[in-house]
DNA sequence: ATGGCTACGATCCGTAGA
């Protein structure tokens, strides 16, 4: 089965890219990123008519999550427990006999600004969170725009971007500390072409220059990672006319 | 050169993204 994530920027705009990629890919599991709907306006109906169950957390412009399956949604569960946030950036789920856990991270802005320390905040309320769990869930997998390239060889230019917002160490030791609970990196499970990224800005002719950042990422759980038999990134939606600045990243999962 | 797009909700510009 394949598990994916996709920042969509907006559901409204990539609705018709969305149910091409679904009918394309047939994924089991997709979670989505920066709705950006409020849960009235999220188009319930035009996904399920596509064969796909969804549940969906939102607000009006910003951030919104979002989780399709093929089969059947139980268990949905909006934001992080006992963290107290306004924005909707997380959203978990049980899907085939799977937790889980669809994930926005703040963007940060810059370093040293508020947003910067509300998304350092964040990740330890994610952490918390996740240990937990990872407890209660051994099948569990966290999916979505992290806002953090993990390592050097994930960003296009590791000089430019040195110590920049998405590539900083604290953020890198936040990311790391979800990776420290036992959840794996499931692209790095693999040999992988050089310069893979997931986001292109949408100036500067990023995507053509290949100028990217890996910042969206699947993290499985011990007994999920030993059933994952590959992880790629799903570059031709970004070629497409009117893309997200994202592209998608599939989990195969036996 | 620190910008350049894109989406949104509000107007015809400001905020935010990454």
């Amino acid at each position: 089965m394949k598990l994916a994530t996709w920042n969509v920027n907006s559901i409204k705009v990539r609705l018709p890219q969305l149910l091409d990629w679904l009918a394309a890919v047939k994924p089991s599991v997709v979670c989505l990123q920066e709705t950006k709907s409020e849960d009235a306006k999220f188009p319930r109906a035009e996904i399920e008519a596509g064969g796909y169950q969804v549940a969906f957390s939102g607000q009006k412009t910003y951030n919104g999550v979002a989780i399709l399956a093929r089969s059947a949604l139980t268990d949905v569960a909006s934001g992080i427990p006992d963290a107290a946030d306004e924005q909707k950036r997380v959203l978990a789920a049980t899907a085939e006999g799977i937790r889980v856990a669809c994930v926005y991270c703040p963007n940060g802005q810059a370093v040293g600004s508020e947003k910067y320390a509300y998304k350092l905040k964040w990740f330890e309320s994610l952490r918390d969170w996740l240990r937990g769990e990872l407890a209660r869930h051994p099948r569990l997998a966290v999916a979505g725009d992290f806002n953090v390239a993990p390592e050097d060889r994930d960003v296009h230019d590791p000089k430019a971007w040195q110590g920049a917002v998405l590539a900083s160490e604290p953020e890198r030791a936040a990311l790391r500390s979800l990776l420290e609970l036992g959840l794996a990196d499931s692209f790095r499970l693999f040999p992988q072409p050089e310069k893979s990224f997931t986001w292109w800005d949408y100036r500067m002719l990023a995507f053509r220059r290949n100028a990217g950042l890996r910042i969206d990422h699947i993290l499985l759980s011990p007994e999920l990672a030993k059933s994952c038999t590959g992880c790629s990134i799903d570059r031709a939606l970004r070629k497409l006319e009117r893309p997200s600045d994202h592209a998608p990243v599939v989990a195969e999962l036996l």
